[in-house]
DNA sequence: TTATAGATTGCCT
DNA sequence: GGCAATCTATAAT
């Protein structure tokens, strides 16, 4: 028998549009330990941040801004608070939001969280059936390109969206939770500014992709 | 118009 | 632990 998860989304509470307007680091540091919350077609599932990435409007070579604004881009040298995604690699999107005022470039990569709510139909999402275990609620949302998957987020319904509202579909909100215990490592699956440490994981989380490493701080 | 690399995942050995 | 799958934005020709 499994553990049955209990949450109670009604306590979540909208982070503000100025929540998202500083520096990008701030701002990922900020998110973990906050609740991504996700809801389609009269459907539910909501997630606990457990693991974010800082991409910087300058100097980083690693971000998508790093080039200039293009079609594509667009959303990140946008307003605070709203949602970049992209699809990457033939088969994966992956969910940003973006920081930092109109015109200035910045963004946050989402890339796990803690399943806490509408865990079946993130699993049917998923393409995984059978028995909840440990294991399989690990599949569900570790990884940036699973946890898209398992909400059903996508570049053409879900770019450009406004995640400081529940009218969005996709929001961030807070349900007072203590402030985790924050460690930070260097990003994952990256090759230029490789050497900067703009991970951010809630340190012992289970549910952390790749290395759970890095002191804390 | 063509080429290439990519903020990943899952399956294979 | 290695690597193919699969698409597309952007750069190069």
């Amino acid at each position: 028998m499994g553990r049955r998860i209990q949450f109670d989304l009604e306590r979540v509470r909208p982070l503000s549009v100025e929540f998202y307007n500083r520096d990008p680091r701030r701002v990922a540091r900020d998110l973990l330990g906050k609740v991504l919350v996700r809801e389609l077609d009269g459907e539910q599932m909501a997630g606990r941040i457990v693991e974010v990435e800082a991409y910087l409007g300058t100097g980083d070579a690693a971000a998508h801004s790093a080039a200039g604004l293009t079609p594509r881009n667009r959303v990140l040298f946008g307003p605070p608070g709203r949602s970049y995604v992209y699809f990457i690699y033939g088969n994966h999107y992956c969910l940003n939001v973006s920081c930092l005022p109109d015109g200035v470039a910045g963004g946050v990569l989402f890339r796990a969280l803690e399943p806490l709510f509408g865990l079946e139909a993130m699993a049917r999402n998923r393409g995984l059936s059978g028995e909840l275990t440990a294991r399989v609620q690990r599949l569900l949302t570790t990884g940036p390109g699973r946890l898209c998957d398992a909400m059903k987020i996508t570049r053409t319904r879900d770019n450009d969206l406004d995640l400081t509202t529940p009218e969005s579909g996709i929001w961030i909100g807070n349900d007072g939770a203590r402030r985790p215990r924050v460690a930070v490592t260097p990003r994952i699956g990256i090759t230029k500014s490789a050497d900067q440490t703009l991970r951010y994981i809630v340190a012992g989380n289970e549910f952390v992709s790749g290395p759970r490493a890095g002191l804390g701080n």
